[in-house]
Formats: C-alpha cells, sequence, structure tokens
RNA sequence: GGCGACGUGGCCGAGUGGUGAGGCAGAGGCCUGCAAAGCCUUGCACGCGGGUUCGAUUCCCGCCGUCGCCUCCA
C-alpha cells in the first residue's frame, strides 16, 4: 500500500482505506469566475496522477472535486461585467473542463456543485448552531473555533499563535465575531445579491461549508483522502475539519497538500498577478508537456514553471514519443515483472514521480540501445513495462506520425530516388523542401519518414 | 511576531551518511553520403561557518539568503 506525507501528522504514512479494495478521495475543484492558472494545473495533475496510481494498483477509486460556482469573487466578477453571475460561471467551468481534458486529466466521478447543495448546508449550519458551535450575528452565522477542539491542527499551530499572527491585518467579518478567527458560514445577502432562504435571513452560504457537506455526502463519514493546493490547508481544510469536529462527525483521515508552482522563485497566484493560465499554455505548447514537467518534479516541492521549463518538457516528450514510433506495432508481450515492480517501489514511497519518471527514461535508453543491436526479443517486455507505466502515469504516447498530404508524400518518394541514385544534391534540396514545409524528416531502412513537426 | 519549507552543476529537478537520479541545453565520438533519430563518452554539484563521524551534500548547532502560511488563493 502507498505511503503519503499527511499533512495532519507532518509525516508520511501509510495509507489506511476504510473499506478494503476501495479508496474516496475529495480534491478542493476551482472556484469559477476566471480562466484556471498553471497552480491549478498542478493540483488537477498530481491528484489525477494519485487517482491513476491507485486504479492502477488494483483500488475501486471513488474521486469527488467540486465546483465552486457560488461566492465573493463571482458575484463581483458578474457585476463587474454586467451579467447574470449562472452566465459567468457556466463559461468558466466549461473553460475549466476543456482545459482538464487537455491536459489528460481523468473527469472526476462526481462533480458537486455549492449551489446544488445549499439546501444541505442551511441544515448543517442549523445543526452547528443547535450544537452551540456557530451563532448569527447581523451580517451572517460564523463557526466558533473555539468551540472546536485541536483547531490548528493543519496549520501546526495554536489557535493563539494563529490570533498572535494576525497583527496588523485587517479581521474579515468585522468586530461582531467572537474570535477573530470565526468565518462565516452563511453571509447573508446584500440588495441585488443571490441568494438562498434560510432561518437567519436569505443568504450564501460561506466557502468552507460546502466541501464538507459534499464529501460527506457522496463519500460518507471518515473518508480516505482529501487533498488540495498546499494553501489550502489553512484556513480552508482547517475551517472544513473544525465543522466536522463540531458536528461530530469523522472526516477526512487522510491529508495531501501539493506544493506550489512559483515564478522566479515566488508563488504563482493571482493577487501578484505573476500567472499563466492554463489556456495560453495549452495554445501554446503540447499540453502533454505539463504533465511530463509535473510529474519530473515530487508533488510537496515548488515548480519552477517558465517557457523553458515547459521547452524543456517538450523535448523530453520528443524522446518519448520517438520511441513510441519506433515500437509502434511490435508484439505485445507482458511487460517486464522488474520494470513494474521497480515502478511500483518509488510511486508507494510518496509517490515519487520523479523517480519513476527516471526510471522511464532509463528505459527508453535501454530500449533503443537493445534495438540497435537488433534484440527486439529482449527489448519487448521493456517496452510493454514502459508503456504500462507512462500509461499509469497518464503520459499519452503519441505514434502516430499524423497525416502527411500525398504531395509530401511524393516529396519524400523522390527523395528515396534520388539517394537510390547517389545524387545527394538532389536528394538534400528534396529534404529542404519538406523541412521548409514543417515536416522532420528521418531516414530509415525502408526510406525516408516524413512527419508534422 | 508565530509556524513551516527551501538554498544541488548553464536551466529544471530527484536523492542519499561512503564509487555523483533523471530531463533540457553544451562538448567530443560512433552510426549516416550529409543530416535527423539512436548509441557511447564528457559535468568531480550540493549557501557559509562550526560540530558529530573513519567519512556529510545527506545528522546537529549557528549564520546568511529566499520563499510559503498565519487574509481571498490550487
Amino acid at each position: 500500500m502507498i505511503r503519503l506525507h499527511d499533512t495532519a501528522s507532518g509525516a508520511v504514512r501509510q495509507l489506511e482505506l476504510r473499506d478494503q479494495g476501495r479508496v474516496s478521495m475529495y480534491v478542493c475543484g476551482p472556484t469559477v469566475y476566471g480562466p484556471p492558472h498553471l497552480g491549478h494545473g498542478r493540483f488537477a495533475l498530481v491528484f489525477d496522477v494519485l487517482r491513476r496510481y491507485l486504479a492502477w494498483s488494483g483500488l475501486e477509486v471513488t474521486y469527488v472535486s467540486n465546483i465552486t460556482d457560488i461566492d465573493d469573487k463571482i458575484i463581483e466578477r458578474a457585476g463587474a461585467e454586467q451579467r447574470p453571475w449562472q452566465e459567468l460561471t457556466a463559461e468558466y467551468e466549461d473553460v475549466w473542463y476543456a482545459a482538464m481534458d487537455a491536459i489528460g486529466v481523468r473527469r472526476p466521478d462526481h462533480d458537486p456543485h455549492a449551489t446544488g447543495y445549499v439546501e444541505q448546508m442551511v441544515a448543517m449550519i442549523g445543526e452547528l448552531i443547535d450544537r452551540g458551535a456557530a451563532y448569527s450575528t447581523p451580517d451572517g452565522v460564523y463557526l466558533s473555533v473555539e468551540s472546536v477542539e485541536g483547531y490548528g491542527l493543519l496549520a501546526h499551530q495554536s489557535l493563539d499563535d494563529l490570533r498572535a499572527g494576525g497583527g496588523e491585518r485587517e479581521i474579515v467579518g468585522g468586530g461582531d465575531k467572537r474570535h477573530p478567527a470565526d468565518f462565516a458560514l452563511w453571509k447573508l445577502a446584500k440588495p441585488g445579491e443571490p441568494s438562498w432562504p434560510s432561518p437567519w435571513g436569505d443568504g450564501r452560504p460561506g466557502w468552507h461549508t460546502e466541501c464538507v457537506v459534499m464529501s460527506l455526502d457522496l463519500l460518507g463519514e471518515r473518508f480516505d483522502l482529501h487533498g488540495g493546493g498546499l494553501d489550502l490547508a489553512f484556513p480552508h481544510h482547517e475551517n472544513e475539519r473544525a465543522q466536522s469536529v463540531a458536528l461530530g462527525r469523522g472526516f477526512a483521515v487522510h491529508w495531501v497538500h501539493n506544493g506550489f508552482v512559483e515564478v522566479g522563485g515566488e508563488k504563482m497566484s493571482k493577487s501578484l498577478g505573476n500567472f499563466t493560465t492554463l489556456t495560453d499554455l495549452i495554445a501554446q505548447h503540447d499540453p502533454r508537456a505539463y504533465r511530463v514537467l509535473v510529474l519530473q518534479s515530487h508533488y510537496r516541492s515548488p515548480l519552477e514553471v517558465t517557457a523553458t521549463t515547459i521547452e524543456s518538457a517538450e523535448a523530453a516528450l520528443d524522446r518519448l514519443d520517438a520511441l513510441a514510433r519506433r515500437t509502434a506495432g511490435s508484439d505485445v508481450v507482458d511487460p517486464s515483472p522488474e520494470v513494474i515492480e521497480a515502478f511500483r517501489r518509488v510511486m508507494d514511497d510518496d509517490l515519487d514521480t520523479a523517480a519513476a519518471m527516471a526510471q522511464v527514461f532509463g528505459l527508453v535508453t535501454e530500449v533503443n540501445r537493445l534495438l540497435d543491436a537488433g534484440d527486439v526479443t529482449a527489448a519487448a517486455p521493456l517496452v510493454a513495462g514502459w508503456r504500462e507505466v507512462l500509461s499509469a502515469l497518464g503520459v499519452e504516447l503519441r505514434a502516430e506520425t499524423g497525416d502527411v498530404p500525398d504531395d509530401v508524400v511524393e516529396l519524400a518518394r523522390r527523395r528515396d530516388a534520388a539517394r537510390a541514385a547517389k545524387d545527394w544534391a538532389e536528394a538534400d534540396a528534396l529534404r529542404d523542401q519538406l523541412t521548409d514545409a514543417g515536416y522532420v524528416v528521418e531516414d530509415s531502412a525502408a526510406g525516408t519518414v516524413v512527419r508534422p513537426g
């Protein structure tokens, strides 16, 4: 069984499953008011890889990732653009999934929307009030963090220390809160704002509430794993946990957080304005390259993403595709047990995808060497293992050479003829023509091979 | 101020108490008519100062620097 770092305990520990053979995981998804940036892309890829690996390991995975489709930013943005907020969220949800599809992130088994769970959230907030853990103020309902045993677990800080950290910062929620860290469960609507009915007045749910209700509804108490970006550990996940504790309900057993995408050593974020959208990355590069880049680092480490690092990943991907082409159509055999075992060993060790990728590239060299030597038999199980590993990591190989128009094929044929006649000047001129037309020209035993570059 | 990370060769990025993962870029060679692809060789890296040790990049202490969370944030 895999060992994973757990933010709550601060240690790498065995993933213990509630139900044998089955994994329940919840990963905080996007708030849909704008295009996703590379940071969103990283968490999506990290947890997609974890999900795929667990499934590959033979576990039945239930993967839930929410869509936050109502919150302050959405209202603000819709107001600024003077259009219905539902139109905005629908648009950016489409953008989100288009980007996810492009980078090969599998759709969740469930993607609950906050607006689909308002009634249940209202019921849960009522229960929190009944239990004395929440209170209403003139502008909403708040959770009293002082009523929660062990608040601050994920931040590894006591409530007093967290409060001290407030320093000169402005306290969100105004002066009606009993404690600065108390957070909104329900926000009363101002005129013109979208709202749902509640016993405390029309309003909307606070962000931290939706994930509690939705994860417990879809996965049940004591679900196995809760994930997200490191910046969600506190306060978002802490606040989710606080609600479940206050409710007396078992919550996530294992907390997994991924490191940030950085630019020049600084966290990529909207507030810093140093972000690249996933949409732009996909338009400008091979979308698979981002997965390769993410896989080549450890999920908890910061990752520098620039045009240079993406292009490096694209070049690395070319090397993988080249072997995929070279081995396309070869006999299907069982994968090498050694290859599979080595992969399992590093992945079980806190999802060491960087080591797995090192193995992948090692296999590329080894297989090429064997094929250069003509030893197809020895190469075959390595190739099969290599393909299986890449598949488990979600890296899609591209073996097809793409569509080549007839006139281009004709040029290649003429080059072969020229080469047969040892007319090197003509052969090179034809190659230049092909290259200029945007094709990659490679010689092979079968003659000129041409593919779109 | 509290808490937590990090500082590895041109770039990205793993890892480990003891003959330098991996990718990209570069250099030389093999192969090739020439290229491309592929293969081989090539880099004596771990912020600084102490300490522990037979031996530290890896453990401990101090320092410097960078970053993150404590506020919306993947």
